[in-house]
RNA sequence: GCCCCUGUCGUCUAGCGGUUUAGGACACUUGGUUCUCAUCCAAGAAACCACCGGUUCGAAUCCGGUCAGGGGUACCA
């Protein structure tokens, strides 16, 4: 309600045990726009307190998720790793207490029976309470000398000033553990914001059974950063009213955890497709996105670099769903052998092509008039002539493809 | 089992006690534009607002219960 005094900060606290994947991503989404639309500050902690656990190669993984996603940190990336020291103080602080105690080379609190723990979530604006007796005796510090996420968070959103704590809903039963450590060490708890958790297409939690990928593998696919931003934005945050297709900028003007859905939203690939393709028709550096895209294909390098390349683009840019599409669409390939019936055909359409313009220019007005002669006379629909000029069934229009090719290539698809 | 959260078209959602015959988007169906396909445009189908009860002159909107789904229940985060 009153946070007017101090600056908004917030934190991505990502644990590198693995690729964050949609889910862990739109987290750092969140925390990320609800600090732009605050003018506040949003750091990146990597919690990497689980030894066992680490993946190679995730924190930087998770770097790179954010930088191309666009969303950056202020300040230094912190690791908890550096700060074993503190935390064993503040564990001895809690053991001198009296609250927390030792036991088999840990240390651990249990939550006094008698207490209730109660906060309003900021996702929803409801109240959330907790008995102490339902909670769990707990770990603060491992037998290795670690500190468990429990006194790690608190102690580090404590000593960075953090005010909103924005996460996954599988935080809130643990809440009141956090809540108890702040109200030990006499600290001012902040708020706390805990956010739906993404189903697959069977309405259970998103994982690797339902190839739950990280935005690098839809990058890999030919996704872009807009639709994906876009999307992940829309799975349980919504300005209100109709808006469907947003930018950057205005998510991070309109963001607010106000318009934040407390039900748990299902993926839904569709969606995400469609807006590829719109975000695809929508920005005006369609032929860099290609060339970083296909960087590792010489043909397709070649192509994009060639006097045509704009042609191609323009063609294909209204008939692709993700990037991945442009090879296939501008790929000369011919999808099928022609039968014996479509090969008399093409024959019949070659020689009627040359005898309507064996003397004039084989120009796409001349070459669209004296196919639709042919359509008309032979009673053949387009569908077939755009088969036995391509040898596809569908694709980039037969009149781009006479700018990029000439008639040769349309020749040649006629004798095979 | 226990604790917590959630429940509007297949999906994402708008809706915050009356302006609702519940709106938009994706997907789907049909038609138009068109050199195929796609784009674009138009139209359509699709939600007894999970269910039951209560409060109220009036409820998708407030309350209770039921059911269903999800999350948690580790010296993991």
């Amino acid at each position: 309600m009153k946070e007017q005094n101090s600056k908004v900060r917030v934190r991505f606290a990502p644990s590198p045990t693995g690729i964050p994947h949609i889910g862990n991503t739109r987290t750092a989404l969140f925390n990320y726009l609800f600090a732009k639309a605050n003018k506040g500050e949003f750091i990146l902690r990597i919690e990497d307190t689980d030894n066992k656990r680490i993946v190679k190669g995730a924190e930087e993984a998770i770097f790179e998720i954010l930088r191309w996603l666009g969303i950056k940190h202020d300040g230094e990336v912190l690791h908890q790793s550096e700060g074993l020291d503190l935390y064993k103080k503040y564990a001895q602080e809690l053991l001198d207490k009296k609250i927390a105690h030792k036991k088999e080379g840990a240390v651990w609190v249990k939550i006094p029976e008698d207490k209730t723990f109660e906060w309003t979530d900021q996702v929803g604006q409801k109240k959330i309470s907790f008995a102490g007796k339902d909670v769990d005796e707990f770990v603060i510090l491992k037998s290795d000398g670690y500190p468990t996420y429990h006194l790690a968070n608190v102690v580090d959103d404590y000593l960075t000033k953090i005010t909103h704590v924005i996460r996954g809903e599988e935080w809130i039963s643990s809440t009141p553990k956090h809540l108890y450590l702040y109200e030990s060490f006499d600290w001012q708890p902040p708020k706390f914001a805990h956010l739906s958790v993404i189903l697959g297409p069977d309405k259970t939690k998103l994982s690797k059974r339902h190839g739950a990928k990280s935005v690098l593998d839809y990058r890999n696919e030919g996704y872009l950063q807009e639709s994906l931003l876009n999307f992940m934005a829309l799975l349980g945050w919504n300005p209100g009213g109709d808006i469907e297709k947003m930018d950057f900028k205005f998510m991070e003007e309109k963001f607010s955890l106000k318009d934040v859905n407390t039900a748990n939203p299902v993926f839904d690939i569709k969606k995400l497709e469609w807006l590829n393709g719109a975000w695809i028709r929508t920005i005006t550096d369609l032929d860099k996105r290609l060339l970083d895209f296909y960087k590792a294909d010489k043909d397709v390098q070649k192509l994009l670099k060639s006097s045509k390349s704009q042609i191609f683009i323009k063609a294909a840019a209204s008939r692709m769903r993700t990037l991945t599409d442009f090879k296939e669409l501008i790929s000369g390939k011919i999808s099928r052998a022609k039968t014996k019936e479509e090969q008399a055909l093409a024959s019949k359409l070659s020689q009627s092509l040359s005898r309507e313009l064996g003397s004039k220019n084989w120009d796409n007005e001349n070459f669209l008039a004296a196919l639709k002669k042919f359509s008309k006379i032979e009673n053949i629909p387009f569908k077939i002539i755009y088969f036995l000029l391509t040898g596809k069934e569908h694709g980039i229009g037969l009149l781009e493809l006479n700018d990029i090719y000439g008639k040769e290539f349309f020749l040649k698809n006629l004798k095979s």
